[in-house]
RNA sequence: GGACGCGUAGCUCAGCUGGUUAGAGCGCUCGCCUCACACGCGAGAGGUCGUGGGUUCGAGUCCCGCCGUGUCCACCA
C-alpha cells in the first residue's frame, strides 16, 4: 500500500470518520460480563437547553480518559450518557419563547404547555449530545437516559413515597425562598448572596401607653406591614423594663408586643429588632418561640397583598417608597443610613429573593445526612482532592431541611393527591381512584413539581434500572468514579451520596474527582455577561478535538482552576502534528515491506534504551491515572514522544534505515512499529482520534485501538545497562553540539572527534550516532590523547577534543572552562560538606548517602578532566 | 465572622509521601529550509520558589506569623 500523507495532520478529515468507525464497531457498548471487572461512570447530565461549553469539554474529556483507559485494561467499562430536564432553566426558556408569540403558560394551560416542552426537548435535547460526540466521548449511546424519562420518573415516585412513608418527606408551612421572577420556591442552596448597596431605615414605634418611642432599624421597611412584635435581648439592661409592653405599629395601627429573645444582638444597631415572622427566616423562629401571629403581606409576584391594607396591589418597591414617605410625614422616620449588605438572589435569574411563609414539601435532612457524612469520613467515598471533604462536612453537618416543591410545570409532578371530600392527603406511586379515608372519588393531584436536583440525586442508580433489581444494577453499581466541578458539591454530589445510601444501601460511587473551573486567559470566570465564553466546537473545528482535549488536561491538578488560551491549544495542535509526522516517517520507511508488529530477536543499545524508556512511561502513566494526576500523565506522554522518541530515537534510527544492512534495517523498523503502536495506545485515552487513525495504518493486531490492551510495565523491557550507555553517548552528543553552537560552527562543517574515555567500547559503538547527531567526520577513541589547541568537552564519562585550532579563541576557551570548573567545584564542595557532616552520615538514609558519595566521585573526576584541559591551554 | 486555595523563569502552570545542580509550554536570543515535521531542528539566556521566623543532617515541599490574591460557607434585623 502506498499512501501520500499530508505534511500536517488534518483532524477535520479524520474525526467524523473515526467516530463512525467506533460506533459501527459497537466498542462503546458495555454489558455485564462475569469474566470482566466492571468500571462505571455516569455522566453529569447536561441541561437539555444547554450548549456545550469548555466546562463540559473538560468534564467529559476527563471521564473519557478514565473510561477508555479502563476499557483498554480489560474492564467492562460503562459510561452512561444522558441529559437533565433542568426544570427551572428549561421552563424559563420556553416561557420566554412563548412571550415572543404573545402567550403565557396560564393561557394555554398545563397540558398544552407540557406538550410544547416535550417538543422543545425533542428539538434541542439532541443538540448537546451531538456536540459531545464531537469531543470523541466513548459513551454507551445505547443507554442514553433523560431525568424525565419513564425509568427515572418511576425512581422519583418510588423515592418520594418511601421517604414519605418513613416520615422523611413532609408538607408544612415554613419560611421559604421565593423568586418573584421565576414565581417558584427555590432551595437554600439555590440562593446566591450578592453584596448590594442598600439603606438602613431607622424607625421609631410608639408605646401604646404614650410613654414614648422605641427606636429600631430595618433594611426592608415595607415588611413592617407584617410585623407582629418587636424583640430585644433578655439581658439588655436598656430594655429590661419594656419587655412585655405594647407598641402601636405605625401606619397599620396594630398592637404588637415587645418580646425578649436571645436571637437579638445587643451591639447591632439599637439592639431592637422588628419581628416579621412571615418574611424573615430568623423572625419566623422568633415568632414560633413567642407564639406570634404570622401575617403574610406579599403576593407571588412580590407585590403587597390584601393583608397590607391600603398598600395592597403595590409592588414591593412602590410600597417601600410610599411607606417611607408616610412614616416620615408622621414622624416615625428617624434617619436613613446607607449600607452595603448581602442580598439573597435567585441563582437562575438573579432577582432578589423574598423570604415568605408558604406551604411546601420538604425533605427532613438530618437522618439522611448522618450516614452520608459517615461514608465520606470512613472513605467509603473518597474525595479528590481530599480538601473538598471539608466543604462537604461543613454543609452536611449544618444541613437544613430541603424544600423540594416547585411551582413549575416542567418536571416530576409531586405524587400527592388531596381528597376534596375529607381533605386527606394521599401519597402514592400511582394515581388513587378512591380516598382511603372516606372512600370519596374526588381527588386532585398536587399542582407542584419537584426540584430538578431531586431526580438528579438518583441518577447513578436510576439509570441502571432502580428500583427494579436489574442485572445492570447488580453488576455496575455502585459506580466507580464521579467526575465533576467543585461548584456543584451541594446541589448534586452530596445529594447523590445520601440518596444512594438511603435507597440502595450503598454509596453511589467510591471516588469523586473534582476538577477545577476553566477561566479565560485573564483568570476571569467565563460568563455570558462578560462575553468571554469560548465555543469548544469552534476550537475543535480550528485545531481538532484531540488538541482541545490535550489542552484541557495539560498542567491541571485536582481541584485547581486553569486558564484557557488559544496559544495553549496551538501547542497541543503542534504536538498532534508532531505525532502525525513521526508516523508519516515510519509509514514511509515500512512502505511495501512486511514488518511484523513484534520485537526483533536482537536489539541494539538504542533499541533497548527506547524500550526501557517506554516501559517506564507505561508504568508512570498507569500510576498517574490511578492517582487522577491527568496533568502529570499528559506531560510525561508529551515529553517521551517529543524528546525521546522523535528527537533521539527516530534520528538514530535513520542510521540503520538508510544503511546497507537489510537485517539491521528490518530490526529497527520492527522496533519503530512496536514502540509507536504501543505509545499510541498509551496516548489513546487522551487523544483518541489521531491515535486510532495512525494505529490503523500501522501493522497491528486487533481491529481497533480503542479495544487494544493498555500497555503496562514489563520486567522484560528493563534494560539498565544499555540505558546507561546510551545516556553516556547522549551526554557527549549534547556537549559537542553545545560547543559548536557557542562557536558558531556551521552544521555543514564536519570535524573529527577524539574521545578520551575509560569506556572505549561504548563510544566506539556510538560512532554512527556521533557522525549523524554530532557532526563528526569520524571519531577516534582511546584512553587518552595528547592534543594541543583543541576545544575540549568534558562529560561524566569522557573528554572530547574537537580539533579546530583556527576557530579557537584561547581566552574565551579559558574563561568557559574556568566557569565550568567553578560550577563543578561548588557541587563537589557541597557534596563533601555533607559527607563530612556526622549528623548527615548518621541520619540520612543509606540510599541518599550513597547517591551523594557517587556524585562526589563523579564531580571529582569531572574537575580533573576540566583541569587537564585548562593546563593544556597554557 | 468561619473555612479553603493560590503566590515558583517575561506569561500560563507542573513539582507526589522533605533528599544530588528546581521543570514544561508559550515568549525571547543565536544558528539552521539536515532526505517525518518551519505546527520544525540544534543551542542559549532567564528563577533570593511572596515575606519573616521555626522544625530538620537537609525545606519550593512540613509548622507558625505577616502581606497580596481568589473562592466557598454563614449572615446581624
Amino acid at each position: 500500500m502506498s499512501r501520500e500523507l499530508a505534511k500536517t495532520y488534518n483532524p477535520g478529515e479524520v474525526e467524523d470518520r473515526i467516530y463512525d468507525f467506533w460506533l459501527k464497531g459497537g466498542y462503546f457498548h458495555a454489558e455485564p460480563d462475569s469474566k470482566k471487572k466492571p468500571y462505571t461512570i455516569v455522566i453529569p447530565p447536561p441541561n437539555i437547553t444547554g450548549q456545550l461549553h469548555l466546562g463540559h469539554a473538560m468534564d467529559e474529556t476527563l471521564q473519557d480518559i478514565l473510561i477508555r483507559w479502563r476499557r483498554m485494561q480489560g474492564y467492562s467499562a460503562l459510561w452512561v450518557p444522558g441529559t437533565d430536564h433542568a426544570s427551572i432553566a428549561t421552563e424559563a426558556k420556553i416561557v420566554e419563547a412563548m412571550r415572543a408569540e404573545g402567550i403565557t403558560k396560564e393561557q394555554i394551560g398545563r397540558e398544552a404547555f407540557l406538550k410544547r416542552a416535550w417538543a422543545w426537548k425533542d428539538k434541542f435535547g439532541g443538540r448537546i449530545e451531538q456536540q459531545l460526540r464531537k469531543l470523541g466521548v466513548s459513551c454507551d449511546w445505547e443507554r442514553e437516559r433523560f431525568t424525565l424519562d419513564e425509568g427515572c420518573s418511576k425512581a422519583v415516585r418510588e423515592v418520594f413515597v418511601r421517604l414519605y412513608e418513613k416520615g422523611l418527606i413532609y408538607r408544612g408551612e415554613r419560611i421559604i425562598n421565593w423568586c418573584p421572577h421565576c414565581k417558584t420556591t427555590i432551595s437554600d442552596a439555590e440562593v446566591e448572596f450578592e453584596e448590594k448597596d442598600g439603606s438602613f431605615w431607622h424607625l421609631r414605634y410608639p408605646f401604646k401607653d404614650g410613654s414614648g418611642y422605641l427606636e429600631l432599624a430595618t433594611t426592608r421597611p415595607e415588611t413592617m406591614l407584617g410585623d407582629t412584635a418587636v424583640a430585644v435581648h433578655p439581658d439588655d439592661e436598656r430594655y429590661k423594663s419594656i419587655v412585655g409592653k405594647t407598641l402601636i405599629l405605625p401606619l397599620v395601627g396594630r398592637e404588637i408586643p415587645v418580646v425578649a429573645d436571645e436571637y437579638v444582638e445587643q451591639d447591632f444597631g439599637t439592639g431592637v429588632v422588628k419581628i416579621t415572622p412571615a418574611h424573615d427566616p430568623n423572625d419566623f423562629e422568633v415568632g414560633r418561640r413567642h407564639n406570634l401571629p404570622v401575617i403574610n403581606v406579599m403576593n407571588e409576584d412580590g407585590s403587597i397583598n390584601e393583608n397590607g391594607g391600603k398598600y395592597a396591589g403595590m409592588s414591593g418597591l412602590e410600597a417601600r417608597k410610599q411607606i417611607v414617605k408616610e412614616l416620615d410625614e408622621q414622624g416615625y422616620l428617624v434617619s436613613i443610613e446607607p449600607i452595603k449588605h448581602n442580598v439573597g438572589t435567585c441563582y437562575r435569574c438573579h432577582s432578589t429573593i423574598e423570604p415568605r411563609v408558604s406551604k411546601q414539601w420538604f425533605v427532613k435532612m438530618e437522618p439522611l445526612a448522618k450516614p452520608a457524612i459517615k461514608a465520606v469520613r470512613e472513605k467509603d467515598v473518597c474525595f479528590i482532592p481530599e480538601r473538598m471533604e471539608k466543604v462537604y462536612f461543613n454543609w452536611m453537618e449544618n444541613i437544613k431541611d430541603w424544600c423540594i416543591s416547585r411551582q413549575l410545570w416542567w418536571g416530576h409532578r409531586i405524587p400527592a393527591w388531596y381528597c376534596d371530600d375529607c381533605g386527606e392527603t394521599v401519597v402514592a406511586r400511582t394515581a388513587p381512584d378512591t380516598c382511603p379515608k372516606c372512600g370519596g372519588h374526588h381527588l386532585h393531584q398536587d399542582e407542584d413539581t419537584l426540584d430538578t436536583w431531586f431526580s438528579s440525586a438518583l441518577w447513578p442508580f436510576s439509570v441502571l434500572g432502580w428500583p427494579d433489581k436489574t442485572k445492570d444494577l447488580e453488576y455496575y453499581y455502585p459506580t466507580n468514579t464521579l467526575v465533576t466541578g467543585y461548584d456543584i458539591i451541594f446541589f448534586w454530589v452530596a445529594r447523590m451520596i445520601f440518596s444512594g445510601i438511603e435507597h440502595t444501601g450503598q454509596v453511589p460511587f467510591h471516588t469523586v474527582f473534582f476538577h477545577g473551573l476553566i477561566r479565560d486567559s485573564q483568570g476571569r470566570k467565563m460568563s455570558k455577561s462578560l462575553g468571554n465564553g469560548i465555543d469548544p466546537l469552534k476550537v475543535i473545528e480550528k485545531y481538532g478535538a484531540d488538541a482541545l482535549r490535550f489542552t484541557l488536561i495539560t498542567g491541571i491538578s485536582p481541584g485547581n482552576d486553569t486558564r484557557y488560551s488559544d496559544e495553549r491549544v496551538e501547542a497541543s495542535r503542534n504536538f498532534a502534528n508532531k505525532i502525525w509526522n513521526a508516523s508519516r516517517f515510519i509509514l514511509m520507511n515500512i512502505d511495501g515491506k512486511e514488518v511484523p508488529n513484534e520485537l526483533p530477536r536482537t536489539l541494539s543499545m538504542e533499541d533497548k534504551w527506547i524500550l526501557n524508556s517506554f516501559n517506564n512511561l507505561a508504568q508512570e502513566i498507569n500510576d498517574n491515572l490511578e492517582k487522577f494526576e491527568f496533568g502529570v500523565a499528559a506531560q510525561k506522554l508529551h515529553d517521551f514522544i517529543w524528546d525521546q522518541f522523535c528527537d533521539w530515537y527516530i534520528e538514530i534510527a535513520k542510521i540503520r534505515l538508510n544503511g546497507t544492512d537489510e537485517a539491521a534495517a528490518q530490526q529497527v523498523r520492527q522496533v519503530l512499529v512496536w514502540v509507536m503502536t504501543r505509545t499510541l495506545a498509551l496516548l489513546h485515552p487522551f487523544m483518541p482520534y489521531i491515535t486510532e487513525e495512525i494505529w490503523q495504518s500501522l501493522p497491528h493486531t486487533g481491529e481497533a485501538l480503542v479495544m487494544a490492551p493498555y500497555p503496562a510495565y514489563d520486567e522484560k523491557l528493563h534494560f539498565a545497562e544499555d540505558t546507561a550507555k546510551m545516556e553516556s553517548i547522549m551526554d557527549a552528543v549534547r556537549g559537542v553540539r553545545n560547543r559548536r553552537s557557542e562557536m558558531n560552527v556551521q552544521p555543514s562543517r564536519k570535524t573529527v572527534l577524539h574521545i578520551a574515555t575509560a569506556k572505549e567500547d561504548i563510544f566506539r559503538a556510538g560512532e554512527e550516532i556521533f557522525k549523524r547527531l554530532a557532526y563528526a567526520a569520524n571519531i577516534e577513541v582511546a584512553p587518552s590523547f595528547s592534543l594541543d589547541g583543541a576545544v575540549t568537552i568534558v562529560t561524566p564519562d569522557a573528554k572530547i577534543y574537537i580539533q579546530m585550532n583556527e576557530l579557537v579563541d584561547m581566552e574565551a576557551e579559558k574563561k568557559r572552562l574556568t566557569k565550568e570548573l567553578e560550577t563543578a567545584q561548588r557541587g563537589y564542595q557541597n557534596a563533601q560538606a555533607k559527607l563530612q557532616n556526622e549528623k548527615f552520615m548518621s541520619k540520612a538514609p543509606e540510599k541518599v548517602v550513597a547517591g551523594v558519595r557517587e556524585n562526589s566521585k563523579k564531580l571529582k573526576e569531572h574537575m580533573e578532566l576540566i583541569q587537564s584541559s585548562l593546563d593544556a591551554l597554557k
